[in-house]
DNA sequence: GCAGAAATGTGATAAGGTAACATATCCGTG
DNA sequence: CACGGATATGTTACCTTATCACATTTCTGC
């Protein structure tokens, strides 16, 4: 698989520069209003993960903590991490071992990750009734969700389409 | 969390000998269907899989291999592991970093995993609203399914009773 | 039987992740 | 403001999971 370009989300262009920004000010406020500390080993983690608009390895994500000044050793990238995670500012790509920023951070959603084999690009994708049916499935066993992983393989367009070719 | 009981799937007790056995021979029969060689350390990896009935690190199958004369070394559990889940044998169950023994061989479905957090204890769902409901929004980015993960955790209904009192 | 493909065995090592503990910082309370 | 508990960080060490590379064997079609 190909090193995913960092140019691109849910498969469209757009101006990073400014969807970095304002995510990270809405990530501010949710941490504001849930009472929680966006550090500044957290914040920083946290614009590693938009600036490069990608999903990120945690030892990715170290290295660039550790170029800024931040501890060099793995606990220091899985803790903010996982802080992250836990407060709903990045979602965790289990296929990928990776991390990568909410882009819709306070939102309540779903996250599903659509992931393409060829170019690594990852996408979150909004999928409220795929919430649902799980959900539901896991209703009807007694089964009581607390959270939720979602991700697809495959290929996204640009892909599929020179696949086709 | 606890380790998980081999006694119970979809959370409900059953045969073992019986459903492990049935179960073998339908992947014997979607082996030789698919023209692939469901070879002697595959099988046995599968057989493992469906004795143990719950899921399996891939160093855990790997003891169990080398005990029955497999070589001892990763790629052997994982070659097999991997085998299995290509042909739809087995799944992988990514947030315990964890293989299972599928319940439907030959059956086309979209495995949902419920992972209950407290006991451990890991249920296949068939739920094909979910994929549906996956289908239908990757579809609408343009996006191209081939492979889909579905995990959630959360309280089996054993624990979730266990955890209101 | 033979050649190529597929599968296995093995050693080595990369990549991902956590435990444990010391130190530092924050923050409410007296 | 000082103090004490809770929270966060730094660091060492280590464990688990996964893959690469290459030699050897086994299978399969011809």
């Amino acid at each position: 698989m190909a090193s995913p370009t960092p140019s691109a989300n849910a498969f469209t262009q757009h101006d990073h520069a400014h969807c970095a920004d304002t995510t990270l000010h809405k990530a501010e406020a949710v941490a504001a209003e849930k009472g929680v500390r966006l550090t500044p080993v957290r914040k920083r983690a946290l614009e590693i993960l938009l600036e490069e608009h990608r999903a990120m390895g945690a030892y990715e994500v170290l290295d660039r903590l550790a170029a800024d000044g931040f501890g060099n050793q793995p606990p220091v990238a899985y803790r903010a991490l996982e802080f992250l995670v836990e407060n709903g500012l990045a979602h965790r790509v289990r296929r990928l071992n990776a991390f990568a920023a909410c882009m819709r951070p306070g939102e309540e959603h779903a996250p599903v990750f659509l992931i393409c084999r060829d170019c690594g690009e990852v996408a979150e994708a909004g999928a409220d009734e795929v919430r649902q049916a799980l959900l539901g499935a896991a209703d009807r066993l007694g089964f009581h969700v607390e959270r939720a992983t979602v991700e697809a393989l495959g290929l996204c367009p640009k892909c599929y389409q020179e696949a086709a070719q």
